[in-house]
DNA sequence: CCCAACCTATCTATCGATAGACAGACAAAA
DNA sequence: TTTTGTCTGTCTATCGATAGATAGGTTGGG
């Protein structure tokens, strides 16, 4: 069974993928990115003309798994406390897997580094983010306005994508677990 | 009037960090850092040997720049709630300069690029405006445990470091002023 | 036979770093 | 005072590595 072209660009997408949550866009390179899947770099080339083309396509990828994954966890449960938990679950993850960030987190670092194609996926990821948690917080509080949802929900989505970035910068995933109780505390986090 | 060596070193560290928090540590290059002060590469490598070594030293003097600020707002005032001000001011005038970011927050992001002894750095940055917060913490809620006060200190500057890179992240200064005013909403800034 | 997928080979640009030369400052020796 | 020697800061020139990108050739399955 011969690879076929969406295999290899399935193959290219995991790969590039798990480089730029460790270390970041612009170290993103095609030669390194072709050894790992086992083709050249030109070859990479093919399924994806330009390195902006394969940031905003990572970037794109990104963003759909994440919101199927949270639609699902919606679907399963009522429980605002239940689903935040599981989202604060997905950050911590990505750091105990080899101390990774969150790709459009790490990407937002980047940011004038980035062709705008890619910068238009990193803002369209944080608007998924924020309309979930929006979601999820309207049961907690269904008194709110969608103003203050949003702002909540804005303040929840950038403390943790911060509690990520400041436990990795430590190389201290216990960091991120106590920032998190932290929210949690003070009510930041339902 | 000529330039002495110290003057030369300054210069250099001055572009240098202007370049690292608008464009991160790997965007730093010694030939355009040269062009900016109006020297030739090779002369950046004689004040600086290695870009480890200069990345060391603009980390080392944003955290004693910072802590001196600081240390001046807790002694100029007793109210933990005009010092939570100023420092949210801190991080909102790095964004509003330029779309900049924290130095050691971008550099966290950035963190299996950075040679060893600047991320020893990164880590002192971190440590000392836990510390700082720690401090102002006490002065709102005497009764708290040192080690609730470190947790919630360190929650307030990984939150705050989130909000500046999820704005940074969207272009949006307005985000970051509406993320922090959740926090206090919440509770989490004093 | 064709064309999708991959290849070789190469281009230009840039990177951090080093070697070695040179001009001016300055201090000690004559 | 003049000369001599050393130190400082900068220069030119260059190294090997690596970057993204491209032109054009090879190959194998439908």
């Amino acid at each position: 069974m011969a690879k076929t072209k969406t295999d290899m660009r399935e193959a290219v997408m995991t790969a590039a993928r798990a480089t730029v949550q460790s270390h970041g866009y612009n170290a993103l390179s095609f030669r390194e990115l072709a050894k790992e899947v086992g083709i050249k770099s030109a070859s990479v080339h093919y399924h994806f003309p330009t390195k902006g083309n394969l940031g905003a396509a990572l970037a794109r990828r990104y963003t759909e798994e994440g919101a199927a994954y949270l639609a699902e966890l919606l679907a399963r449960s009522e429980d605002a406390s239940w689903c935040m938990d599981r989202y604060t679950e997905i950050f911590r993850s990505a750091l105990a897997n080899d101390n990774r960030m969150c790709l459009c987190g790490i990407m937002s670092a980047e940011l004038d580094d980035l062709p705008e194609e890619v910068r238009a996926e990193v803002d369209k990821f944080a608007a998924m983010n924020v309309g979930w948690l929006a979601k999820v917080l309207s049961r907690a509080k269904p008194s709110a306005s969608d103003q203050d949802l949003r702002e909540h929900a804005m303040a929840i989505f950038a403390a943790i994508e911060g509690a990520q970035l400041v436990a990795r910068g430590c190389q201290d995933i216990g960091i991120y677990d106590r920032t998190i109780r932290a929210y949690r505390t003070t009510g930041l986090i339902p």
